[in-house]
RNA sequence: GGGCCGUUAGCUCAGUCGGCAGAGCACUUGCCUUUUAAGCAAGGGGUCGAAGGUUCGAGUCCUUCACGGCUCACCA
């Protein structure tokens, strides 16, 4: 007979016994991590406690027995004896509770002899019945593929993963606050899309079957975000969870969570004081010491974050000049120096964007700000006053990572129309993450969009870079995986 | 999509040269009234990821497929 048989019997003796294995309500329970706080040796040893949670350890001890019993806060040890219980109810309890169950205790506390603090059970309720055993108790669920399956086991018994994703919680949490603190507006925009604008990416299409169209998944919120600026939100940002019809790896995952923030009458150099001001404000209040181990390299989150100019850095680690690059007899002769093979259409901006990516881009381990990026690889973003062939843009880089990209908006209209325009071309050299042109985002920039320093900042990855965890299936509770053969 | 590695009991894992399918935990039964990775004794539990092939004989060798991990490509 297999587990859950064995485990369906228990459940028939308790419907057999006039008790319910699922579903009744048990309010008002105290936290086990508080009782035990509030523990002290001169308590009152009649003073009944009333707990509830899940049964994670079952220790039958001659005429007794010893429980561990974890709710939201914490472990505690019940205990139950013949002498004392009622011998039938004894015997019942022992019979039908398993390791897994749920159980609403109500009894008063003493100290065992190993000064552990326990509760006396003198009364039980089942709230609801496991049919089948939690995986192995010590070393816990391994297999990753079944531990982001079924990851409910996975939070049960590995403590870490769910000390995680309360960190991750609770960073969004500090986020958000630290935005309601400067009087950021948090609002909601659009997920279907009929044009995947504000990124260049491949977006996921769907079907809107009354109207007979397709839409996309949003690989942005921002050229929403900015239509709310030009409405006169100054201050705005969404938490958005975007989507991107791309590969899976263990930094990328079909969706994914970005914040972005919209600031009127800054520019990018205020996003990137922003940028560094709320990261360190989050690092503040879950890392004690403001640093992290990246694999095997200390982050330091806490000093001021270096900033390099994108040509700068390019010319120290490609060890040539950017714009040399734009003969591309030159460019394809570096590629090949390299030996670094392109797929896209082979301009300048694709050539300088791969070497970039290749050469800089893994080596920026500890925070740092890249700003000027060329015109070319930033449609959206303003051109800058002394020289237009570059931007008004920065992004930020953790662990080899892009965490962050900001800049001053481009909020003029004919140039923006000029700069889709440009990517209309490259769309029609094959390029499908080229930017379409968006007539109804040209049209609210002709109401005038005022200056505006956007941001974006990928949540996914910055919970990985403060929590030290290499792969973004760590900080997404149900990463993207294929169907299972058969369940 | 390419390369490499993996898939054996509910979980964690062994399985040598191709020769009876294994251990620990979990489970069942018995003993044990302050244990806590409780202990002691006994017991049950397998479509060896799937399908085909080689062989007297396949968990083991070969082929194909599925799923996963790492990595490359793409991408944030």
């Amino acid at each position: 007979m297999d587990e859950k048989q064995q485990r369906l019997n228990k459940l028939n003796r308790l419907v057999q016994q006039g008790i319910d294995p699922y579903g009744h309500p048990f309010p008002d329970t105290e936290s086990i991590q508080h009782i035990k706080a509030d523990f002290s040796e001169k308590e009152n040893v009649e003073l009944v406690h009333k707990i509830g949670g899940r049964v994670m350890a079952f220790r039958d001890h001659g005429k007794s027995v010893f429980l561990d019993i974890v709710d939201e806060t914490g472990r505690i040890q019940a205990y139950i004896k013949e002498s004392t219980a009622n011998p039938d109810d004894y015997h019942f309890f022992k019979e039908v509770v398993d390791v897994g169950d749920i159980l609403g205790l109500k009894g008063p506390l003493f100290r065992t002899k190993r000064g552990e603090i326990t509760l006396e059970v003198k009364e039980w309720h089942f709230l609801a019945k496991a049919l089948l055993p939690l995986p192995e108790k010590w070393h816990g669920l391994k297999d990753i593929e079944q531990r982001y399956r079924y990851r409910y086991l996975d939070l049960l018994v590995n403590p870490t993963v769910k000390e995680n994703f309360v960190k991750r919680s609770k960073m969004l949490e500090h986020i958000r606050n630290y935005l309601y603190k400067n009087d950021f507006l948090e609002v909601e925009t659009p997920v279907l899309q009929s044009l995947a604008g504000g990124a260049l990416a491949k977006p996921f299409i769907t079907h809107h079957e009354a109207l007979d169209m397709d839409l996309y998944l949003r690989i942005a919120p921002e050229l929403y975000l900015k239509r709310l600026v030009v409405g006169s939100i100054y201050k705005v940002f969404e938490v958005s969870k975007n989507f991107r019809n791309e590969g899976i790896s263990t930094i990328h995952n079909p969706e994914f969570t970005m914040i972005e923030i919209y600031w009127a009458f800054q520019d990018y150099r205020a996003m990137m004081k922003l940028t560094e001001e709320i990261i360190k404000y989050v690092v503040k209040q879950l890392l004690p010491d403001g640093k992290t181990v990246w694999e095997g390299v200390t982050i330091d989150f806490l000093t001021p974050f270096t900033a390099m100019e994108f040509r700068d850095i390019f010319y120290q680690k490609v060890g040539t000049d950017m714009e040399e690059l734009r003969d591309l007899n030159q460019a394809k002769r570096v590629l090949k120096a390299e030996s670094i093979s392109l797929n896209r259409p082979l301009t300048w901006e694709n050539i300088v964007d791969k070497l970039f990516k290749e050469k800089v881009e893994s080596q920026l381990i500890n925070p740092t700000f890249i700003t000027g990026y060329p015109v070319e690889l930033s449609p959206l973003a303003k051109e800058r006053a002394d020289n237009p062939k570059y931007t008004d843009r920065f992004e930020l880089f953790i662990g080899g990572m892009e965490i962050a990209n900001g800049f001053t908006e481009l909020n003029d209209p004919f140039i923006q129309r000029d700069r889709f325009l440009a990517q209309l071309k490259n769309r029609e050299k094959g390029d499908v993450e080229a930017h379409q042109v968006d007539e109804d985002y040209l049209l609210a920039l002709e109401y005038a969009l005022p200056p505006t320093g956007g941001l974006g900042i990928g949540m996914d990855r910055l919970t990985m870079v403060i929590l030290g965890l290499n792969s973004i299936r760590e900080v997404i509770l149900f990463p993207h995986l294929r169907p299972p053969d058969k369940i």
